[in-house]
DNA sequence: TCAAAAGTGTTCAATGTACACCCATGC
DNA sequence: GCATGGGTGTACATTGAACACTTTTGA
């Protein structure tokens, strides 16, 4: 990490080009091997964490500003992304929250200069899609780390960035009908048993298993192809990929693969 | 209307009191003897339309920032309303837009001194529902007038009031499985062609009488009431109102009404 | 040989969908 | 008597949902 006076000053010069009062927060969702995670980040060893964000340039979309995030922390281009909800609490200020003294601690007394620090926040929240093994993880300018947490099993977040996720995982849930979903979370090449996983953990219920494959096939969104994937200790499952043209049609007029 | 320099002078000095930058749209729905508007108002005679609208005060929420807005425009508490979107494209700016001049002609040289006019806006959409006749429109503190359009029959509108429009509906469309939208823009009681002719508005298709009857009935979500109601010219058709507890629940978990 | 996941069809129930005529009323 | 909207039932097709055993493989 640079050192921190000068990225404070750094920081407070830049402020003029962004809006003010205005953040972007991302929930970034990676799948790989049945397992749902999301990216979090983390100022210091001790504090508790944050999802990726960033601020909005005053001559660039907030599209655009959530896309830069996005980028900038997973290296990634061209990743599925959908803003899903504004949070504009009153009490959504930094300065003001239990969390404050560790931050203070961390980057020195001055931090409270920052205007973002100190004045009330409203949040534009997005989601993004990706396989995460594609992912190198990139620290945030402030972050001391930063890393996917199985969305079972997250950690202790600060101000209302729990609320946050809970928030894109019910739009998730809603979506899986009517967005490409599978196909931005999954690799290329994938086996029944990784897509029907896939539904269930955003579902969070158990899907019958053969009705669930005849309806993908009467469908015909998938296909199936001549590879089979390794999983070691037991007969070897079809790797199929997505019918992109079925696909995409089948989601803008709603799929319910769900039973 | 108060006269237009002391007017300028007070939104001057109230600008501190709000979060600069963001502002909240409200795309209010109103529906009565089969019709659905929207409320917009215009400066001028001879303005373009805009959606009712405010800002938000440092100290509040934004969700109550726009119940504000809308108990002012509508004189009515308590109605449903639900955020759908926020707009922030770069080149919201009303002094950049064609319609700047008019409003320059109405206002005077220094309109352009208010914050909300020459800088960019984002601006969180909100949309509420309402049996429009109960609804006496107020024009806001800028305004020539204010009234309800056909959303058949739309006015030209400034800056991006338009797609908001679209959003609104488009949200609205998607939510009425799964919000109580009958319950808020229906009266108390009501027939099952009013009933039937708001899916039918909403939905831009027309369904089948018999089917969609026989679903309501069969759900239970509303009860028939032993009075008619007088059309003239025509059979006297029954009046119904919501089981409140059924409708609710059927609502929770997503009632499928449109065949 | 055991454990773990893959793969595969049938039956029954529930729901969706298509369809048409008479009724009541006011003009 | 006619124009207008209200009110009502049946039959068929489609879809949903429940259900269990064999195969493959590595440890």
């Amino acid at each position: 990490m640079p050192d921190k006076k000068s990225l404070l000053d750094k920081m407070l010069s830049m402020e003029d080009n962004f809006l003010p009062n205005i953040s972007i927060d991302c929930v970034i969702f990676g799948y790989h091997e049945r397992e749902l995670k999301i990216l979090c980040s983390r100022t210091h060893k001790t504090s508790g964490w944050i999802l990726p964000g960033g601020f909005v340039r005053k001559d660039i979309p907030i599209d655009d500003a959530a896309k830069q995030v996005l980028t900038m922390r997973t290296g990634l281009d061209g990743l599925f992304l959908k803003q899903f909800m504004t949070f504009g609490n009153s009490d959504r200020i930094w300065r003001n929250s239990p969390f404050y003294p560790e931050l203070e601690a961390t980057f020195g007394p001055d931090f409270k200069k920052l205007k973002w620090i100190s004045e009330r926040m409203v949040s534009i929240g997005y989601y993004a899609l990706t396989d995460f093994i594609k992912v190198i993880p990139a620290p945030g300018l402030l972050d001391y780390e930063c890393k996917w947490f199985n969305i079972k099993n997250l950690p202790v977040f600060m101000l209302d960035h729990k609320q946050i996720f809970k928030e894109a995982f019910k739009s998730l849930k809603l979506h899986i009908h009517t967005e490409p979903i599978g196909l931005n979370l999954l690799p290329q090449k994938f086996t029944l048993g990784d897509l029907q996983a896939l539904y269930e953990t955003i579902l969070e219920k158990k899907l019958d298993q053969r009705n669930f494959t005849k309806k993908l096939m009467t469908i015909g969104v998938i296909q199936k192809l001549q590879e089979k994937k390794f999983i070691g200790g037991h007969r070897s499952p079809y790797l199929f990929q997505f019918d992109k043209k079925t696909y995409f049609n089948a989601v803008k007029n709603g799929i319910e693969l769900a039973f």
